[in-house]
DNA sequence: GGCAATTAAGTTGTGCGCAATTTGATAGTA
DNA sequence: TACTATCAAATTGCGCACAACTTAATTGCC
């Protein structure tokens, strides 16, 4: 009987190689360094780049919106957003509305530094090698597995 | 014209939710919190449990072995073995051919968790609402993508 | 043999990430 | 009004990750 057979779902212990959780730490790793690299030169951190994307178009957002935007809470958050704060690329003021929620801005400074950050994604996109096809495929198969994933809990 | 043309690649700065770091960084996050609650009762972190399955299956491997399968160096993994060995899985002994070596193995403690853990794959895999052939396809897709990624450094 | 260069792990410092807790502000209710 | 509950952000403690450096062992070359 062949160890694809329907009728054996769990052919011995998977190998490493075969379990997806491994494929994404691959990746994940791969594409860590490939920011890194392109990031560094901007004085910016992976997470800090999102974070000041999100900020930036989503104009002033509480701490917690912005958590949930990129799935990271205020333990994350705090430290990341007063290092940012530090570097002049955000602003963080007390909503005078309710003085428990804190909205984050981009200052001007960090507007520029999205601006000259135009091109990274295109940059990333080639050094992926993947079509635009095969891009999108990807993107809309992540939407959907974090859409699946959370919806069980 | 539309901004899909061919003649305008950059048709703007590209919102957050279009990059695919973004889309990468969700996923990520949405599977370290399943690995997390799932791997909690067997004691081990999504990192740990990568680390486990390699050594088990690969033997008794060199720490830069497991850094080049893991893509971790021994500042990450130093600290993380030690506290492996600690918690009884792995086994660190100097290589006596070479001893600067250390050769990393599971314990029968080590190799019992991973046997405890057969149906990890399965149920990340229900989980993540993907079929067999979405699977593959992003397994493939994950894989293309990191050689792409490693082939420019 | 002696000695510089290389190699393998480990250490230090900094940043990201979560769980649990704390601090401070708002809302609700007697 | 006062008292409790809830909510938002920050803090603490621990683990993961990398860059840069240190320590110790091996290799290569004289």
């Amino acid at each position: 009987m062949s160890p694809s057979s329907p009728s054996t779902p769990s052919p011995g212990p998977l190998s490493l190689e075969q379990q997806i959780c491994y494929a994404m730490h691959t990746t994940v790793r791969a594409f860590d360094a490939v920011y890194r690299e392109l990031l560094a030169e901007h004085g910016l951190s992976y997470p800090q780049y999102i974070a000041l994307m999100g900020i930036a178009e989503h104009g002033p957002l509480t701490v917690s919106r912005l958590g949930e935007l990129m799935r990271l809470d205020s333990g994350t958050l705090s430290p990341l957003l007063k290092r940012m704060e530090a570097a002049g690329l955000v602003g963080r003021t007390r909503d005078p509305e309710d003085e428990r929620r804190v909205l984050v801005s981009a200052t001007s400074t960090g507007h520029e530094r999205i601006a000259a950050l135009r091109e990274l994604p295109q940059q990333i996109a080639a050094r992926s090698g993947l079509s635009r096809e095969q891009m999108l495929a990807l993107h809309e198969t992540l939407r959907t597995v974090t859409d699946r994933l959370d919806a069980h809990s």
